[in-house]
Order: C-alpha cells, then structure tokens, then sequence
DNA sequence: TATAAACCTTGAAGCCACTTCAAGGTCAAA
DNA sequence: TTTGACCTTGAAGTGGCTTCAAGGTTTATA
C-alpha cells in the first residue's frame, strides 16, 4: 500500500509519516517503480504502535526505546508498563500546576474587577497585579 | 544598568531579555560607550510585566498586545481582565483533558498487569492495548 | 603586570513534533 | 487532454527560549 492508506489505517497524516521514517522511528519502506514509499501489514502495526504511544503523549524517544527493544526480539511489556506508570504521574504533577495556575488567575481577575480600568502607568490597575508577580 | 541587573530584577535570564528584545517586545535600549545595553527603572517595569504575564502562560504575542496599548497610552486593564478569564477558562479545558489521559494511562497499565510481559508481537500484551487505541 | 574571572557582544543552531511551502513528477478518470 | 488526486524532495516555520561559538571589556587578585 502507500503512504496514504498506511497514515489513514493508523489515524496519522502522511506528512508525519515522512518525518518519523526521517527520524528513524520508521524504517525506510521500499519502493514502487515510480518511486513511491511501499508498506504491508507490518508497517501498519508498527505504525499503529507509534500513533497509540503517541496519542499517550509518549516522546518519539520513549517510542524508540520501546521499538528498539522489539526489534531485539526482546518483549518491551514491563517497560511499557513501566512507562505508563511514570507518564500518568508526571501529567498528575502537571494537573496540580496547572490547577494552582487557573486558581492564580481567577484570583487576580477577581481582584482586578475592584480596579478602575482606566489607569496606564500606576498602581491602581490590575496590569500592576500582573508586573508584581515576581519571584 | 547593565542587563544582567534588569533580569535579575525580574527573575528572568539575560539571554531572554535579549530574546525579548529581538521579538520586538522591548526596545533597543541606549548603549554604553563599550556597546553594553544600558537600562533603567522603565525598562524593569515593563520587563516585570512581561515576566509576570509570561508566568500565568501568556504568550508573546498577547503580551504585545498588551504593551501595544500601553504604548499608545490607552489603559490595557480591561483587555488583560478579558485575557485573565480567556486564560483560566483554556487551562480549565486543558486539565480535564490531562485528567481523562492520566486515567487511560492508570487504566492501561492496570490492564496491562494482567497480561504476561514476554510476548512479543502477539495480541496477549500491554503493547497490543497501546496500538489499538486508533480512533 | 599578568591573568583569571565575570561580565558583555553577535549570530547561528538546537529543542520538540510536526506542518506548511515550493516546485516539481505520476497516474487514473472524464 | 486536462483535471485532480496522489506522490516526491528539501527547506523553512511554529514558540520561547537555551546553548554554542568566538570573540571584546572590565574588575579583582596574585
């Protein structure tokens, strides 16, 4: 199959396609006569692999090791496993500086609405709010 | 003063400062007789202001925005109490979907310890959840 | 006086995971 | 035969910086 049939079953854009065959997640497929990338049923598992782990927010990094180990013929399970784990903490970290972000910002605008909104340079003014933010 | 005094005064890095500068959201300053930048109590009010709303995850280009009414001595209070609220509600946004990643994530991996960690390329793996998560 | 240490300058490249653009070549249907 | 959908490559753009390379300047110390 081509490149588009091969994006399409695993949900990607042709494009990123081309950029992980660049990046060496993707080996470089054979060739059509006319020049054209050709791909079986392995490119799309491969390629399925990819697109899942990525839909994970797993780094092309990650991805490789992961792959790697596959192409040892070595089972990458408990690394996965590993992984999921690691990732599903760090995005719990971020949940929580991103909730101590918003409450930050609800906490100045609600501050903000008693300031006079015409005020340019001085303190009176919730862009003084923002400036004083330091640290 | 000279720019490593400025960032400091904001807690930001001087090669940002410079960044800022090339992105045309500070002025070129006046220079020392050595070529050194040389800055004043404006310049860290308006450093501030770009350290304290890039902190709440502003982006540069609404922080030109910002400045740019600023410039033209028109009072950017109500603008940035819109952009206060606009921000919350995208972070908001952002958590949930973080919170539904991180319970595919907890959720593949307890799936995951059910299966064995040895196969492969077979069905019978934590790997296989992860490509089929197409859609 | 030499020299090291701390500061400053510029321009270019690197980061991440792509997308977009430019400038073409290939192939099937109407 | 021409339109349109597909394919190719390489380069540049995205955001907000940091890092690197290769210097020049100034202050403190030995």
């Amino acid at each position: 199959m081509r490149i588009k049939e091969l994006a399409q079953q695993a949900y990607v854009s042709d494009t990123a396609v081309r950029y992980y065959e660049s990046s060496g997640i993707l080996p470089p497929p054979r060739r059509l006569p006319n020049g054209y990338r050709d791909y079986d049923q392995s490119d799309v598992e491969r390629l399925k692999l990819v697109a899942g782990a990525r839909s994970l927010d797993f780094s092309l990094d990650d991805i490789a090791e992961i792959l790697a180990l596959r192409d040892r013929r070595e089972a990458p399970c408990r690394t996965v496993l590993d992984m999921l784990a690691q990732k599903a903490d760090e995005i719990q970290q971020r949940i929580i500086e991103l909730q101590q972000l918003e409450k930050q910002l609800r906490d100045l605008h609600e501050l903000g609405l008693t300031f006079p909104t015409d005020d340019i340079d001085g303190k009176n003014c919730v862009c003084h709010l923002v400036s004083e933010r330091a640290g």
